[in-house]
RNA sequence: GGCCCCUUCGUCUAGUCAGGCCUAGGACACCAGGUUUUCAUCCUGGCGACAGGGGUUCAAAUCCCCUAGGGGUCACCA
């Protein structure tokens, strides 16, 4: 049977934009997009303490930035508003009416107490079995008289007897027992609020979803929904479960083994286009050879039936790698833009001032461009130019190598002598072609002016071309930092 | 613990469905060289895996069985 190709995602809006969402995300997206299907986000709300309007917010705008756009969803609406489940309430009561009166589902008017003995009871035993109501075989007219007198009772899915095989598009054939899963409870008791596995098979129903490709943890849900859509007499969608993304120590990526929020990764100064690859990476591949591709590539290639079975584990030196690969690869412009927030941040100077000399911030930008890995590594290398001039503050490092050298004094005044006379003039090209000549001259080797010069310049043991660093800081800046050096390593 | 899922270099993976093209390919990391005034980039090379055991077959990373290990899940959370 075909029908439309209508993939979703549905989270809840608890916390912080999870990896793993975003993964979730990238690859349903991909999916609908290389087989022209529909995108749908829904906000898994249903009436619970944690959800926050601050999360979803951040959900929306999170994806969005990864550059996913959906078809249908809260903000955008679509022909099955509302897109919010906590607004889908009616429906979802009105289907569990259905359930009851069909026999499908039956009204539990145990209490918490009487559960939670059950529960005791079972503790000891080796071979759990699944919990069936006390009153799973109360006559349907005297469950409506004591619910009518007004005596709370849960909603809960009556599981038959046997067993469910589904066919899962990434792992293949699974099988559970139905002896394995709970009389499950569909709607809470007294408060008429469903639950999660009873509103999302509602949910994709009415919303005619067609595949679902969620995380692995919902595997063994999978038997439970699909004996709702059976009692339902409606058709189920496809499944694939995708591998769980896990953290160093193996287990489900939690914020115990590093950082899981889409939001620490931006603030960290990770390129989109790194986040976005790198997702999808985690269990797929595009071809076994390309690792950097772009999401083109990502969308012409991918196929829910090439994901992986198992979980991979998040490799944070990759993603680093990964994050270098593409900032190198932006332009010193788009470059200069993406670093800008850092640059504000480092409080160097103000907006207004970095307006102005914006074509100079790109050049700075750019000299330092293929050291940087991430937006936020701009500071390290350049911060020394913002350094009041007589004292930039030398890394011992650096200051240990200019030392060693012990014409330094004597090179580095004379090399200042020669630039502020104009002995030593015209483009840094030229300015290195007359230095390296002119160091010969005084009998002496490169690294013994380059190094104290470098150190007394920036402080640092490595970096940009020297020429183009003094370019960049202007002749008097350099002078007076050079003469300064001159003294400080004495 | 029950059930379910998984198992190729340290890590991400290609190859497994259609057994031979695999003396198992790529990438990250690591190590060693080269390039550079330095750091970084870049280039070259190296290290390094079919979880174990049985079978089937002329032939198995690929098919079957068992064992071991790892993970997920066992809520009136989602």
């Amino acid at each position: 049977m075909t029908r439309p190709l209508r993939v979703r995602i549905a989270p809840s809006p608890t916390g912080t934009v999870h990896l793993g969402l975003c993964r979730t995300a990238l690859f349903n997206w991909a999916y609908a997009r290389r087989f022209g299907g529909t995108f749908v986000l829904r906000i898994e709300d249903t009436d619970h303490d944690r959800n926050t309007q601050a999360s979803q917010q951040a959900i929306l705008d999170g994806l969005r930035w990864l550059g996913l756009d959906w078809d249908e969803g809260p903000e955008q609406g679509g022909p099955y508003e509302p897109y919010q489940q906590s607004e889908r309430v009616e429906r979802h009561l009105a289907w569990a009416e259905k359930l009851l009166a069909s026999g499908h589902a039956y009204r539990d008017f145990s209490t918490p107490e009487q559960l939670d003995a059950w529960r005791a009871e079972q503790e000891g035993r080796k071979q759990r079995i699944a919990y069936r109501g006390a009153d799973r075989d109360l006559d349907l007219a005297e469950a409506e008289r004591r619910a009518a007198a007004g005596e709370e009772y849960a909603v809960r899915f009556r599981i038959p007897d046997g067993e469910t095989t589904f066919e899962d598009l990434i792992r293949g054939q699974v099988t559970i027992p139905h002896h394995e899963i709970d009389d499950w409870v569909m709607v809470r008791r007294g408060a008429a609020s469903p639950t999660y596995n009873f509103v999302v098979v509602c949910d994709d129903l009415d919303m005619h979803i067609s595949h679902v490709f969620r995380g692995e943890e919902h595997l063994v849900n999978t038997p439970k929904q699909l004996l709702l859509y059976s009692a339902l007499g409606e058709p189920a969608p496809e499944f694939a479960h995708l591998p769980l993304m896990l953290g160093t120590d193996r287990k489900k990526l939690s914020k115990r083994t590093g950082d899981t929020a889409l939001g620490d990764y931006q603030a960290k100064g990770y390129p989109r286009e790194a986040i976005f690859n790198f997702l999808a990476l985690q269990g797929w591949a595009l071809d076994g050879e390309t690792d950097v591709f772009s999401r083109e590539q990502f969308v012409e290639r991918f196929d829910i039936r090439d994901v992986a079975k198992a979980g991979a584990v998040f490799d944070p030196d990759k993603f680093l790698w990964m994050a270098g690969e593409y900032l190198r690869g932006e332009k010193p412009e788009e470059l200069a833009a993406h670093v800008k927030p850092f640059a504000l941040e480092a409080g160097w100077m103000s907006a207004q001032e970095l307006q102005e000399r914006w074509p100079w911030f790109v050049r700075l930008v750019a000299s330092v461009q293929e050291r940087l890995a991430l937006y936020s590594d701009l500071p390290h290398w350049v911060g020394h130019m913002f350094q009041p001039h007589a004292e930039v503050p030398y890394d011992p490092k650096a200051e240990k190598g200019a030392r060693k050298r012990e014409r330094r004094v004597e090179l580095l005044t004379g090399f200042a002598d020669a630039l502020e006379s104009g002995a030593i003039h015209g483009s840094p090209a030229q300015w290195a072609e007359q230095t390296k000549a002119w160091i010969e001259a005084q009998g002496a080797k490169i690294p013994d002016l380059f190094q104290p010069l470098r150190c007394a310049l920036t402080g640092m043991a490595g970096g940009p071309d020297l020429f183009e660093t003094l370019d960049l800081l202007g002749v008097p800046a350099a002078l007076e930092r050079i003469r300064a050096g001159a003294q400080r390593l004495a």
